[in-house]
DNA sequence: TATCAATTATTGATATGTCAACTAAATTAA
DNA sequence: TTAATTTAGTTGACATATCAATAATTGATA
């Protein structure tokens, strides 16, 4: 067997990976032509009205470079809208267009069936488990950073 | 608390972000100016030496393009030589030069200590369970893929 | 052996990640 | 109120991911 250390690196990107291929594939084979980071910077729209684009980034760890450009592309799909902020005119008001509402009530069954499947035969106590070794990681990591 | 089967995929996300960007700061503090990608592929030639560009990609789960992308820009750094394989006219034969020889010897401290420092305090049979989990899940998404 | 299929790698297009430089606007301080 | 600083977002350059199309070569088969 290889060394630990060297295999937890290896599965947690192999894992990251495999779970996005196949989300994706799942987006595409129920009809939404929709990226998963699109996605997720839609969503935390969705979730939060008014947010900004710097809120979003770090809701989903993302730099702002990466999240001008999503919204971009979410613009030219219509499923966005960008506005000057009333009151910050740094800002930008982000709404969703009613296409943009309607593929997101669809979608997140896909996505809900998508995080049943992939996590189905494991108990909430490993998962939980998971979650405090992953975020002690973080911690050891962000101390360096 | 939100939803755990949320939750795991936003820590699994952080976690390998939070660690590349730690392990990437790592190599450039300590004077290597080279990509962990870059360091996976090269790493991948020097345990096997003669593997194929196929093999690499299987072995770093990326697709055989970013692979010889990747190798582009190990060759233009000199770090890599490829030359066309003597009996298979479609393969390559890669190898690493004396300069990267050197560069791997000297990097592999810092990426054992990048491990260590990520992993500090995290006991081996969390490791272990967590790498089941991972494991888990990966299995999950494959028979859908 | 001529053809067809499989294998190995490259390339182009598009999306995203990361860093740095930049603009514009808002905030703070002198 | 002017000047300096901070904040919000964009853009360019480069690295990587993914998909599809392609090229070259090899292997299989009819």
């Amino acid at each position: 067997m290889e060394r630990l250390d060297r295999v937890i690196f290896y599965s947690l990107d192999k894992t990251i990976k495999t779970y996005r291929q196949f989300a994706q594939k799942r987006f595409f084979e129920q009809g939404f032509d929709i990226t998963i980071d699109q996605w997720l910077v839609l969503n935390a729209i969705y979730e939060k009205p008014g947010i900004t684009q710097l809120e979003i980034a770090g809701k989903v760890f993302k730099d702002t470079a990466s999240v001008t450009r999503i919204i971009d592309l979410l613009i030219k799909k219509e499923l966005l809208k960008r506005d000057v902020h009333s009151s910050d005119r740094r800002r930008f008001t982000l709404e969703i267009t009613p296409v943009g509402t309607k593929l997101m009530t669809k979608i997140i069954h896909v996505v809900e069936k998508n995080r049943e499947i992939a996590l189905q035969g494991i108990s909430d106590k490993d998962l939980i488990l998971m979650k405090e070794t992953l975020n002690h990681i973080i911690d050891n990591c962000k101390q360096v950073l």
